[in-house]
DNA sequence: AACGCAAACAACCGCAAAGTA
DNA sequence: TTACTTTGCGGTTGTTTGCGT
């Protein structure tokens, strides 16, 4: 014996709404409120309709602060961010982008960001095969990784040391840790990763990158990384870093893998960069 | 103008979690 | 604690729209 529908399916209007099944939807929401009840709804409201089905074109179409039109650059951004860190949980995503439906960023994914991102690993893949498609940029390209050079020391980190987004006002950060890596989405001015005071720098994989771009040091400045750091004190003993914008053609998000923290020897160099950077 | 196809969007379905008696 | 109801979510399907031939 099967699961009780959740409503007479002989006697509900299904299919596409009509103005006036709107109108009379959004005016008794607007006067009455849910009364927590979204079953008992359509009848009090005299609609034909199933609650489950007011309740969605409420959420999705007809609440006043629903976002309609094309998404931005910036929303792109954040979407591809946290599909992937937490995968295809819309509802979370959605909660990221004020004015946006879990229906919404699934639909504008499944047809347009997936065959976007797609496009775009295609032309990765060529790049990688043939260097030469890649258009110079001008930045100086990044040193070598500090970890073969005497001035640092790389040290293994628990992923359980770094803490990520503790002050409430930063927001758009997504994190998650396995292995001995970190993972923290990155945007300009939005969202940042804070670490113990003792290590100074990191060594970064951006997921996207081709080498040598994807590996940077990234407590100084290095490689044409758009970055902005906290030093220790003023909000917090640890140090942070914003913008890991990988070339000074995109300020979108991408994914790093933190990979290893690093400490310095020289004194005087972590001091001129900590000055520099605030 | 008519048709076919693909993209975009809206809506439905079933499951699981949360709430309640 | 249990059984039942309701809500929320994500996957999927259906419908509409736009474009090329």
């Amino acid at each position: 014996m099967g699961r009780a529908p959740c409503c007479d399916k002989a006697n509900v209007k299904r299919g596409p709404w009509s103005p006036d099944e709107d109108i009379a939807l959004k005016t008794y929401l607007e006067k009455h409120g849910t009364g927590g009840n979204w079953i008992a709804l359509p009848q009090k409201a005299g609609l034909k309709r199933c609650g489950k089905s007011c309740r969605l074109r409420w959420l999705n179409y007809l609440r006043p602060d629903i976002k309609h039109g094309g998404f931005t650059e910036e929303e792109d951004n954040i979407i591809c961010s946290l599909y992937n860190s937490i995968g295809s949980r819309w509802s979370v995503i959605a909660s990221q982008l004020p004015g946006r439906t879990d229906n919404d960023v699934k639909n504008y994914w499944n047809t347009k960001l997936k065959k976007k991102i797609l496009a775009s690993l295609a032309n990765n893949n060529q790049i990688q095969q043939n260097p030469s498609l890649i258009t110079p940029i001008d930045v100086p390209p990044p040193p070598a990784l500090p970890s073969n050079d005497a001035t640092f020391n790389a040290i293994n980190i628990d992923p359980s040391m770094f803490v990520v987004d503790p002050f409430q006002e930063m927001s758009g950060t997504n994190s998650s840790s396995q292995n001995n890596s970190c993972t923290t989405s990155s945007r300009s001015n939005n969202s940042y990763v804070a670490w113990p005071g003792e290590i100074d720098g990191l060594l970064m994989d951006f997921s996207f990158g081709s080498s040598p771009y994807d590996h940077v040091f990234s407590n100084g400045g290095y490689g044409g990384v758009q970055e902005k750091v906290i030093v220790g004190g003023e909000v917090s003993p640890n140090l942070g870093v914003w913008g890991n914008s990988i070339d000074n053609n995109s300020q979108g998000i991408y994914e790093c893998h933190i990979l290893k923290g690093i400490t310095r020897h020289n004194e005087e160099v972590q001091n001129k960069d900590h000055s520099s950077a605030s």
